[in-house]
DNA sequence: TGACATTAGTTTCACTTGCAACTAACCAGC
DNA sequence: GCTGGTTAGTTGCAAGTGAAACTAATGTCA
């Protein structure tokens, strides 16, 4: 460790703080979804995109919410046979299809995002408004750059 | 969704951003100690508590890098057989051994600490100190609850 | 029209992960 | 110095993952 270099300390270390803070926050999401709902994160977040958008393709699903579309695939899938989610035939372009709630995955997502708004507000709580945005805005920088730094790829966490 | 209620936009989910933000920077990183190095996180974790508090048990090192004991364990297996670092049994309690860095590990870690703070500092330049302060302060808030509120154990990311 | 590239989505495969069960060692308390 | 509980670490296993290969459909350009 030479003269005018830093240490290196992972608790203090950016990349793996986020991390941490990441797992911590999908564990405790992941027992909302999975305990009462036997939902997992992809499944999740599907269900996200498609009570916030409507009908939308595998392919927006997986753009919108980060997620290879492998990972997409198999969460419609589960959903499908579950018969939280349908799929139907685009006559206009036979590769894609639409993928929308049913009225029993209106019923799920109806039922989550209050959990998951409490979750975030809990989860916030007492943290003063304008740090919190401060805190957002950086996160959206991070982000971003990260996403530049990484590479072109397309993926996924929780 | 009812009066006085709000919708749940997944772009602006906080745990759902966090993730994102943490699988980019997780993906860069693996980029840096993978390719030039063949080392993944959990080996790199190993790594840099190791460089940073020398001679410690596969506990401890679980310990403060959040990570399961059996990712501790794998990784430090890896590690053994590469030659990075070196176990040794401790004759006050002989269940626990302590790992330390090698020669050739410590070489390593030297090489991948300018470029791990490298990658940090690039990642996070040009946003003000003051707002990057709050950032992490927030941040450090947000595991801590986030550790209670996932419940007790003890697990990982990257 | 036909050849070639591209795209949506699925499947296969190898790898990583965490949990649970296990082994070996230590630590009561009697 | 036993007996039962606890701890450090490893391993078997089932689930989840992404890359790559694949299928089927669409687009492009001559």
């Amino acid at each position: 460790m030479a003269d005018g270099e830093h240490a290196l300390h992972l608790e203090q270390f950016v990349p793996y703080r986020i991390n941490v803070a990441a797992v911590f926050a999908s564990r405790a999401l992941a027992r909302i979804y999975g305990e009462k709902f036997g939902i997992g994160i992809p499944e999740w977040r599907v269900i996200a995109q498609l009570g916030e958008f409507g009908r939308m393709t595998s392919r927006d699903i997986g753009e919108l919410s980060q997620m290879h579309k492998t990972k997409v695939s198999r969460a419609v899938s589960g959903l499908d046979q579950r018969g939280l989610v349908a799929r139907s035939e685009n006559r206009a372009d036979r590769r894609e299809s639409f993928v929308s709630l049913t009225a029993a995955g209106a019923r799920v997502y109806a039922q989550i995002v209050p959990l998951a708004l409490a979750f975030e507000q809990r989860w916030t709580e007492g943290i003063a408004a304008d740090e919190l945005r401060t805190f957002e805005r950086v996160l959206a920088v991070l982000t971003e750059r990260g996403r530049l730094l990484a590479g072109t790829y397309h993926e996924e966490g929780a």
